[in-house]
DNA sequence: TTCATATAGTCTTCTATAAGATATAACGTT
DNA sequence: AACGTTATATCTTATAGAAGACTATATGAA
């Protein structure tokens, strides 16, 4: 079937109703994906949820269900939906252990995974300093919340981290009591304030510990730290959460597939 | 079409050349996609040949176009297979741009990219270390080619590494001038020893530097280094290089983007 | 009656095929 | 040299049937 402008696509049936734009001529699949990730976007489809199926989906985009296959195979190649035969496609959402598995890389040397454990030294909510503003793309003078944690693994106290966020897109976070904050915060984005972790791009260097790190960690002053500085980003590949962490690397390492 | 051992294909105009497995119940694709590696691992297709074309080899295996495709398709996902419309489909090639982008990660703080220049300390061919062998899975007493060298980036000294492969996969290495060493060694794998690197696994950590690094570097000793200890996998999924750099990582960055 | 176990039906995604559209390069003609 | 034609490649879309998963219903035994 062949869409343009001059003829709109022939009646059966039931009619479409959202068709796709009539003045775009990329690939259907293409717009299809576009107007599935709009959807997520918009919040109609939220973490968790079961999308309607290829023949209703395609029925409704007035395009076959082979095509709307193509644009789901692509999202679920992104992570951003998981598909199981027989049962249907769905919102991907972070639980525990996606977060373990996929955004969080540090492993013992044998290669086993763990989430820590973390305790929270503060949490205050201030203006931001140009480099949060930087960083999380936010308007001069706009205010964010940071939270100073210490994190465990195999019991003892393993990475020093920071972490800020907008104020705004996150209201009452900051009162929160400190220690009902869950270890796995990206959790609590999305299903508080329905902010989901899609992406991250992480940089990296060695760094030596600076006396209250070396204090929180038990290691002496200026001893080399890994520091993961790591910029979160949403499906609309805005910049949700800024977060800098420093790890102790004797009993644990970095790990990155490269493929 | 649907495949069973009591009804082998039925014949056509042009008999297929090279049937699939009678009793292989797997999807075809899939059977299509393993006998595609088998003849790049066999070394038939070689990096940077011609693939016969998508109804060439549906002719060969018997299937229909979409069902090559679908295989092509997910070893284009991998970065196996390169495929340019109108064109072909081509076996990947580790070119400098593919090296920079995809496999080396220390990005300048601005994420400029570029690739180090090298200089080669020594090298050496000796029999291998207990953690030699196994981590490149070699047997007892094997042989290994060992090259230490430093790298410099944007004018300055900045990664000290050493390089394990076995001697046996590389006849002639050794022997090779030190300055006639390519600094994009995956190149020269590839080139003159058929070895194609698709995968690495990588393990980051922060050490100090030792007296010996830091006067290569021009650091002070003890100086926090980020190090990489690399393995570099083939095709077939078997070890090939190990690869162990020490970086100063004040004025680059590793970057990981994790998506 | 109650509980457990088949079984059929229906809804879902998955696999396979075919046909036409589109991109590319080579060649021939003007 | 410029332009159109042709051959050949991948890309896009559509369709049909296979296979997995859940639900409602029927059946049989305790």
């Amino acid at each position: 079937m062949v869409r343009s402008a001059s003829e709109p696509p022939v009646k059966r049936g039931d009619e479409p109703q959202a068709v796709l734009s009539d003045v775009d001529f990329r690939p259907l699949y293409q717009q299809v994906k576009d107007a599935v990730i709009g959807k997520l976007i918009g919040g109609d489809w939220r973490p968790g949820d079961k999308l309607p199926s290829e023949f209703r989906l395609a029925a409704e985009y007035g395009v076959s269900q082979g095509t709307v296959r193509k644009a789901l195979d692509e999202l679920t190649a992104q992570n951003v939906l998981i598909r199981r035969q027989g049962r249907g496609t769905f919102v991907a959402t972070h639980t525990p252990h996606r977060a373990l598995f996929h955004f969080f890389h540090l492993v013992g040397q044998d290669g086993s995974r763990q989430l820590p454990s973390s305790r929270v030294l503060s949490v205050e909510t201030r203006r931001a300093t140009r480099e949060e503003e930087a960083r999380l793309e936010l308007r001069a003078g706009s205010r964010v919340i940071r939270i100073d944690r210490v994190r465990d693994m195999a019991g003892r106290p393993a990475i020093v981290e920071f972490i800020v966020v907008a104020a705004k897109s996150f209201p009452g976070l900051a009162r929160m009591p400190k220690d009902d904050l869950p270890n796995t915060l990206y959790e609590l984005y999305e299903e508080r304030y329905g902010m989901t972790i899609v992406r991250a791009v992480e940089k990296l260097r060695a760094v030596a510990a600076t006396a209250r790190e070396a204090e929180l960690l038990g290691l002496a002053a200026g001893a080399p730290l890994l520091e993961i500085d790591r910029l979160a980003l949403s499906i609309e590949d805005k910049p949700v959460e800024w977060r800098v962490s420093r790890c102790e690397t004797r009993q644990h390492t970095y790990l990155s597939i490269v493929d």
